[in-house]
RNA sequence: GGGGGCGUAGCUCAGCUGGUUAGAGCGCCGGCCUGUCACGCCGGAGGUCGCGGGUUCGAGUCCCGUCGCUCCCGCCA
């Protein structure tokens, strides 16, 4: 272990078991710890003791350790002793190379036991095989003392520290926003908390800091930072959680290239000061036209290619019905050459049943043959089409084509993620690489077919580029922007609206009225009649960067208490029912038998 | 809301097409052991096969339902 805190000796330990070292030798120590495996070879019994700093090796012998050795026959695993005696270099044959503190011990002349442990649910350590995350979160306490954990949570404390050192240093202020709050749209569906000083008024979980810190830069801090806990009631995932962290960040007097290179400055300082890739300014922009274009996404992974290829004009004169009435339509017929590949005909069929649940009617495979494909689709085909299909997707002999016909943002979406499962599949990313990039020139609204009406790619306040004509919204630019790393979003932002008229008439065009606008944002619109300056910013989803650098499967692994895939922290018991007092105080009638757990 | 996977000893798992007494490794308990470090050796305990129902002469195994964990789609940056 690294970097052990200083320790101000007192009754039970002079010394952090991991600084069992050199310097100690001959000289008498005192440790604290857990007991994490016991050696009792009858006349000789060997204590692993472990702290948060590691492990030393306890000695008891009967002829030096006295009461204290028949305290260490009774020793179990977990138990917590402090132990005092003698450090000593141990005999080179009895040196223990995988143990930092291996070529030492402490000939213990005194322990006592502090508490007794019961046998845990699961071994701590020193076993083969993963246990299941049940037990785990069960016993979150105990799971925490495996060394993964402990460091995960190391490497999330030393990312967050050095956060604040950069941001300190470049003169940004930390401010707390409130957590009981009114509802602020990202576009989720937000925690609600039944008020009891206002009943039937609710408050909202925050999703986001976002109006708080452009209140604040209109009150004039100017450079201002949080970790903030975000709280969104979706689905979880493996990279998804409830209750988040994000580092948000505001400035004022920026524009976007301002935003963007005090950003990338923080990125380099915080992956030099825990390890993470090299980061070297600029970071790679792309528009995110040319993202979707190339990659069918808007958080494209861009160490491996298989890029997205546009089919239509080999295409024009195509009877195949299924192409021809997608192109008549105005959809797009979209493929990838995903290269020289062997598939055996199950996994083709896993292909178009993973297209299907991605939104897809249906997927076209093909191999190219000669001139032609070995496909079921190829018949449907003329010579020459496919001498253009092939032609257009670079296509050499034996590569495997995949083919999309739908609505553009559906053929985009299929592939965009076809592309990442074949190169999971094919084992296409190089070991260690890092890709960062920016995704910048957003559309600011998309429309919403669905509800027939505009949406905010980023959420309302963004601002648009240059001056935003409410006749055409489609047409409008943001200046936003969201750093994608290796595929994944780990922080997006945009320069805000300043302007009150511009906000409003932004409202208006997403279908928020002018009342429903100051009866929802009267507070944001009338703060920015009071000289708001221009500003931006940005927020970063901090554990998923903590979990990217660590390299755990799950953002569960970077969070001390976690929730489970159903919403539950499998520890507290959390969300559990509650006193019918409390909700009477809350003014909420029990209307479903078991809401009170009855 | 939808789809997939899993649920057998404290933990990790095996248990083929239904068949008699459900196994292994680790852990746990007892004994022996003065240089081990995932100590070793000997012995032992430990099971509502998630739960409920059904089919069958017979269910860990098949069917239905349900609960939990997990991955994905929807949703969500």
């Amino acid at each position: 272990m690294s970097d052990s805190p200083a320790l101000r000796p007192n009754g039970y330990r002079d010394t952090w078991c991991g600084e069992v070292l050199g310097e100690r030798v001959d000289s008498e120590a005192r440790v604290a710890g857990w007991v994490h495996r016991r050696r009792d070879h009858g006349g000789l019994i060997f204590i692993d003791l472990r702290d948060r700093t590691g492990i030393v090796q306890l000695v008891f012998n009967p002829d030096t350790s006295g009461e204290s050795f028949e305290l260490a026959h009774r020793l179990r695993a977990e138990d917590v002793l402090s132990a005092a005696g003698s450090v000593v270099r141990r005999s080179p044959e009895t040196v223990n190379p995988e143990l930092p503190t291996g070529e030492f011990e402490l000939r213990v002349g005194e322990a006592k036991l502090l508490a007794d442990a019961e046998t845990p649910p699961f071994q701590i350590e020193g076993f083969s095989g993963e246990v299941g995350e049940d037990a785990r979160l069960r016993h979150r306490y105990l799971d925490l003392r495996r060394e993964p954990m402990r460091d995960a949570l190391v490497l999330r404390h030393r990312v967050t520290a050095a956060m604040r050192e950069f941001l300190d240093g470049e003169g940004f202020l930390d401010v707390e926003t409130p957590v009981l709050t009114r509802s602020t749209p990202e576009g989720a569906r937000d925690f609600l908390v039944p008020s009891r000083l206002q009943r039937g008024a609710f408050y909202a979980l925050p999703q986001s800091p976002q109006l708080f810190k452009q209140l604040l830069m209109v009150a004039g801090f100017e450079r201002y930072y949080q970790i903030a806990r975000c709280f969104r009631d979706e689905d979880l995932r493996a990279d998804r959680q409830p209750d988040f962290t994000q580092l948000d960040i505001e400035m004022s007097f920026v524009d976007v290239d301002d935003v963007l290179e005090l950003n990338e400055r923080l990125l380099a300082h915080v992956f030099e000061r825990v390890g993470g890739p090299a980061v070297a300014p600029p970071i790679e922009r792309l528009g995110y036209d040319e993202a979707m274009r190339r990659f069918g996404t808007d958080r494209p992974d861009m160490r491996f290619d298989l890029e997205l290829v546009d089919l239509e004009e080999s295409l024009a004169r195509t009877e195949f019905k299924v192409f021809r009435s997608v192109i008549d339509s105005g959809g797009a017929v979209r493929g990838i050459n995903a290269g020289r590949r062997e598939l055996p005909r199950s996994e083709l069929d896993g292909l178009i049943s993973r297209a299907q649940e991605l939104g897809a009617k249906g997927l076209v495979w093909a191999f190219r043959e000669g001139d032609g494909w070995r496909s079921p689709t190829a018949k449907f085909l003329s010579e020459e089409e496919l001498r253009g299909l092939n032609e257009r997707l670079a296509a050499e002999e034996g590569d495997l084509l995949l083919l999309v016909a739908d609505e553009r943002r559906v053929a985009d979406a299929v592939l965009g993620q076809l592309r990442v499962d074949l190169a999971e599949r094919f084992d296409l990313i190089p070991d260690g690489e890092d890709r960062l990039v920016w995704i910048v020139d957003w559309p600011l609204m998309e429309w919403n077919p669905g509800e027939g009406r505009w949406d905010p790619l980023h959420h309302p306040f963004t601002a648009p580029v240059g001056e935003f004509d409410p006749n055409s919204p489609g047409e409008a630019r943001a200046l936003a922007y969201d750093l994608v790393w290796n595929g994944q979003e780990m922080g997006g932002g945009s320069i805000r609206i300043h302007r009150a008229d511009v906000q409003q008439q932004v409202f208006a065009a997403l279908g928020i009225d002018a009342a429903e606008a100051e009866a929802r944002f009267g507070f944001l619109l009338e703060a920015l009649r009071y000289g708001a300056p221009p500003h931006g910013g940005i927020a970063y989803g901090l554990d998923r960067i903590v979990q990217r650098l660590s390299g755990a499967g799950s953002i569960r692994d970077v969070i001390a208490f976690p929730k489970t895939a159903s919403g539950a922290d499998a520890l507290t018991g959390a969300p559990a029912s509650v006193d019918e007092i409390q909700l009477k105080e809350l003014g909420i009638a029990l209307h479903k038998r078991g809401l009170a757990g009855h």
